[in-house]
DNA sequence: CTTGACCCTCGTGTGAGCTCCAAGGTTTAC
DNA sequence: GTAAACCTTGGAGCTCACACGAGGGTCAAG
């Protein structure tokens, strides 16, 4: 059994962080000391590194006790999970392709430039932002 | 001149979010009326729109301040506003990088389950966050 | 003259995921 | 025995870009 910091130390999270865990449901300690102190499992090192590489994923906090719950569901299949990460999925292009159409529109703003020591009264980022961007769309 | 209602439809943004700008520093009425009532000119349309279409290319609200900045400094030249820009871009290319990164680990996790009703503890994608996720890097 | 559509300021709440602080109690090492 | 290193709870703060509500004043139409 660990004390909150030594867990937080082996699964290189910090013991604040893990008390939010638990705060949002995420985890538990397995007990308590007599004094109140957390003492945690070698099933809670697994279940932080199950959060952690189900953020890495792209999942939220919420998405992950989602996840959890259904994991401890007997009545919870396979497809359950599988169409939480296809939903993910769906989300994470939705962000992506917002984010290429901005780096797009950099890109035709930062080319449409020259740069130099011209006065920004000249800028033709400037403009282009000012104006409807028509000529850069 | 326009009160902010008016202005605020013919920009297409709330009224709350134009008193939230002017808070902020990026605009300001061109006068006041007897009774406190803002008045704006035809200059701040083209500033609101400014802001929504810098908004579009990633810009916060506080590089949108320092690009309208720049734009009235008369020691201000095009590269500076030239560099802000690829810095974004820059930051960008680092968030959708992060986001694909993202996509392709979800894209492995769903191969690698055939979803269907097994039970969940046979489920390969909580498995593999799980375990370390060797399998699937 | 009243009703409804505006407008004002000030302050709070939202989501996400923590981080940090205060003010204490506990354990451990020397 | 005492100092350092740990632990506890509770709550505030942070970023970002607003939205919303309370409690009030103003203005135009009928």
């Amino acid at each position: 059994m660990y004390t909150i910091g030594k867990v937080a130390a082996l699964a290189d999270v910090s013991a604040d962080t893990l008390r939010y865990y638990e705060k949002e449901r995420l985890i538990t300690p397995a007990s308590r000391t007599a004094a109140g102190y957390r003492l945690y499992n070698e099933e809670a090192v697994r279940r932080i590194r199950f959060i952690k590489h189900a953020q890495r994923c792209g999942f939220t906090l919420s998405d992950i006790q989602e996840l959890l719950t259904l994991k401890h569901t007997e009545s919870a299949c396979c497809e359950d999970v599988r169409s939480l990460a296809i939903e993910k999925k769906l989300r994470i292009e939705h962000k992506l392709k917002a984010l290429r159409v901005m780096s797009c529109a950099l890109d035709d703003l930062i080319q449409s430039c020259e740069g130099g020591e011209q006065a920004t009264d000249d800028c033709s980022i400037l403009a282009a932002l000012e104006n409807s961007m028509q000529e850069v769309s």
